[in-house]
DNA sequence: AGAATGAAAATCTGATTGATTTTTTCATTC
DNA sequence: GAATGAAAAAATCAATCAGATTTTCATTCT
């Protein structure tokens, strides 16, 4: 487990500008049709579906490392099958996050495609990785990805990452300091940043927990 | 002036998944190029480039509001040429932006291109319509936009709106109702939304402002 | 009954080309 | 040095087609 979206651990292998899953049918909002008897999207399948995509795999690659046939994966995607239990272990391993991740949807409320409260939203990253960060959309996929990151005094950023996406954020409280480019910022309260493609890294070098909202486009979730 | 992205005044007319302005050209950072005199991004410019393209206008359209030619406006653009002030002034008004927008970059430190500091950020409404909007990212620009608004006690929003974007935004302080093709939400501290298509509106029915982190993509300003 | 497969059918994506639009360049005038 | 206008360059868009990806579905498995 233990992941960071703002670490190296995570590599997207997709290319920019894309547009793939800009909100299409990625995306939750909408669910017109109505004969499949199970909804498809703020389900597993739907998680599962986005989570694929942000890695650029197709079903074919999924359902290898799965070990399971294509058409399978199709319908378990679309909530047309339920996986196995031992299928969402690999896939929360193979997709580096927490199991509990695909259960812990927002309670099954009118809002759920729109709004997530403050005390129900879905963790990423298990503690103890000194980053905990949690999902501040409904679901996964769309054309970005809004983080709540909270970073413990005193952690650092394994080591420098690299990716194919525009990040920004928003320090709400305590302060992290952002390398860019080898180029060193300290980010206090109300202060934000922006970049593209540049290597970075970060260290909490204060004694209290550094809270940021961090938006990545596209999603790597 | 007095805009308001989180309002129905501004209307943006350009398809969604262009993928136009994803962050290719119309952005800052890089600026290899060494033979032009004057930088075209992160200057007046540069604004005007990002503004017009969140707008889905090509030089032409912009032109000819502003009664100059095209060639001129490309100059202007690519920063080869100074806009006179009454252009700036017919620019901001088309926009709905106030012209200190365009005269409020940061302070042209090395950490311009990644950083914007609590204490300087650009601001795009004015006071007095109940809604301040000061923008995160160093420059116009880019995949998406994150702004930081502020909804006074009691304010309103004009009318609904619709727009061709896909919106999040996470509740810093205070409280905001949020109304989602017609469902009422309440918002609260830590509580976060996202909408793609549908009509909006908000009420701030507290008593003390509400703080939002607001992104949205394509960019509108 | 529902998970799972495999293969055919349908859909989607990417590359290509040429026509059109948009942008840049630049010599010239204000 | 701003501003124009027209030529040159570059970018965008629509149509097309081949290949890849996804969905469907009849069938088998548990």
């Amino acid at each position: 487990m233990g992941t960071a979206s703002c670490c190296g651990e995570r590599i997207v292998l997709m290319k920019l500008n894309t547009g793939t899953n800009a909100g299409s049918d990625s995306g939750t909002r909408g669910e017109a049709g109505g004969q499949p008897p199970v909804r498809s999207s703020g389900s597993i399948g739907g998680d599962i579906r986005a989570l694929r995509r942000s890695r650029g795999w197709t079903l074919t690659d999924l359902a290898e490392r799965l070990e399971r046939s294509v058409g399978w994966l199709s319908q378990v995607e679309r909530g047309q099958s339920e996986p196995a239990l031992a299928d969402i272990r690999t896939v929360a391993g193979l997709f580096d996050l927490p199991v509990s991740f695909f259960f812990s949807q927002s309670p099954d409320t009118a809002e759920a495609p729109y709004v997530v409260r403050g005390d129900s939203r879905r963790t990423m990253s298990d503690e103890g990785k000194g980053l905990v960060e949690s999902l501040l959309s409904p679901d996964l996929g769309g054309a970005f990805e809004i983080v709540h990151s909270v970073f413990a005094a005193g952690a650092r950023c394994p080591e420098p990452f690299v990716r194919p996406t525009e990040e920004a954020g928003y320090v709400i409280e305590g302060s992290l300091t952002l390398f860019i480019d080898g180029e060193r910022f300290e980010l206090n309260q109300g202060d934000s940043f922006r970049f593209a493609g540049e290597t970075v890294s970060w260290v909490n070098e204060g004694d209290v927990p550094a809270v940021l909202i961090w938006v990545i486009a596209p999603p790597v979730y």
